[in-house]
DNA sequence: TTGCAATTCAAACAGTTGTATGAAACTATC
DNA sequence: GATAGTTTCATACAACTGTTTGAATTGCAA
């Protein structure tokens, strides 16, 4: 046998009889090194031969672990993904349980920004990286993350059902752009966050991240409780 | 000579005594081609060779017209975020006439919007490769780009002064987070206009783009224009 | 037409990429 | 301690990248 990297046999990945995996710690520096690199860098920039050595570890060992470059990528950004998500669905569910099943708006959209928003602009670095590196992920939109992609519309889903259920007189498709708005938001300070800084002369703390967040769920509650001009209204307004 | 590649005299860009420029046919051809991958695909999926096989030129006429393809790059991104900023200008300083030198808040976040959405949005196709390019740009910000782009900046900056003279009361730290919100909607808009197609089943008419721009526009101005929670209201709501 | 520069072209270049190979080193069971 | 499995390693590979070269071709002025 010469290629492990995930599922060689059939049923069980715990211990086979002939103990098989011993330290598993190649293979994790590899996750860790690559997440690193690849949330700083940006794929593209980012070369294998950059992540082993920065993980300390032999070249081959990437193709042996994970079978290729692109499947290093994809169980990085399922790990992420997964976590993230958890997080998120946390923070509603706690927000819901609160409200006895119907949280605030704010809430809502608090759950679905604030844990990205405080893992990459918060001053504590813990969990910085990764998600930094779901922001790389979806802005670079590599072919492999592409295909896993699509999972997030799913996610996404179940926070428009509690938006809805939040402001249930607001029509469907204003929920889909108040949600769409808060993510572009929130996701656009973290990409961008160094043209704001220069634009605003430092005027604008990136460094208070619960004032981001209150910002960005002002922001997108405001855009989807109240109500907006009518047709004629903007006509006029564009003329 | 082996090099033109630009500026290989000193005055003027006209024809000199001995006649050298014939057709810049090829140049056009480049240009065209590139922009229009680039565009499509990103600059990380592009090479040299699908640029000239789209041109139908020869490899070398790209290293001979531009000298490399970082400037072939430069050029480009220099080429139409000048005319990108030209069309957002003239929109301000319509509105500003119309105004007295005071435009209305909304009429300010459309013009600044308003240009690339049409560009990369509408059905019809006249300009968003151009716009696409833009957004392509601002994306993958790959380094021929990011040292340029600083110059956006200032014309921003721009666009923050008119917002103040539109709202004079507003601190002017919330009219850069303002203009922030607005640039964030619009472009993700474009960038992810697939995901929300998607979330929405296709409720979200990407289509209408003058609808498009209206909720952007309404948005950014609410934010800006609503006074916001305080601090303790936001403390009340995190919790 | 002749001559000279500008332009095009096919071919090759040097560098980098992800991947594959086969031998060595290690680990744990017998 | 021998053995069978795994993991590691140095190295090579093929494909692709942007760039260069020098010879052909073109276009225009004399």
């Amino acid at each position: 046998m010469l290629t492990p990297h995930g599922a060689s046999d059939k049923a069980h990945p715990t211990k086979q009889s002939t103990a098989p995996m011993a330290t598993d710690r190649t293979r994790a520096a590899i996750l860790n090194a690559a997440e690193q690199l690849y949330a700083e860098r940006g794929f593209s920039e980012v070369t294998l031969r950059d992540i082993v050595a920065a993980a300390g570890v032999n070249l081959a060992a990437v193709n042996y672990h994970f079978g290729s470059k692109d499947e290093l990528i994809a169980e990085l950004f399922v790990t992420r993904s997964i976590a993230t998500n958890r997080e998120r669905l946390n923070e509603l569910k706690a927000a819901e349980e609160n409200g006895g099943g119907r949280a605030p708006i704010e809430a809502v959209i608090r759950a679905l920004v604030g844990p990205t928003l405080r893992g990459c602009l918060g001053p504590d670095r813990e969990g910085a990286t990764a998600a930094r590196f779901m922001i790389r992920a979806s802005i670079e939109a590599v072919p492999p993350i592409r295909k896993i992609r699509n999972r997030e519309i799913s996610h996404l889903r179940r926070f428009a059902v509690a938006m809805q259920r939040s402001l249930p007189d607001i029509p469907e498709v204003d929920i889909y752009w108040g949600l769409h708005f808060a993510l572009a938001m929130a996701h656009q300070t973290i990409r961008d966050s160094e043209r704001l800084d220069k634009l605003s002369n430092g005027l604008c703390d990136l460094d208070d991240v619960e004032g981001i967040i209150a910002r960005v769920v002002t922001a997108a509650s405001l855009a989807l409780t109240t109500k907006r001009p009518t047709t004629a209204t903007a006509k006029a307004q564009r003329a």
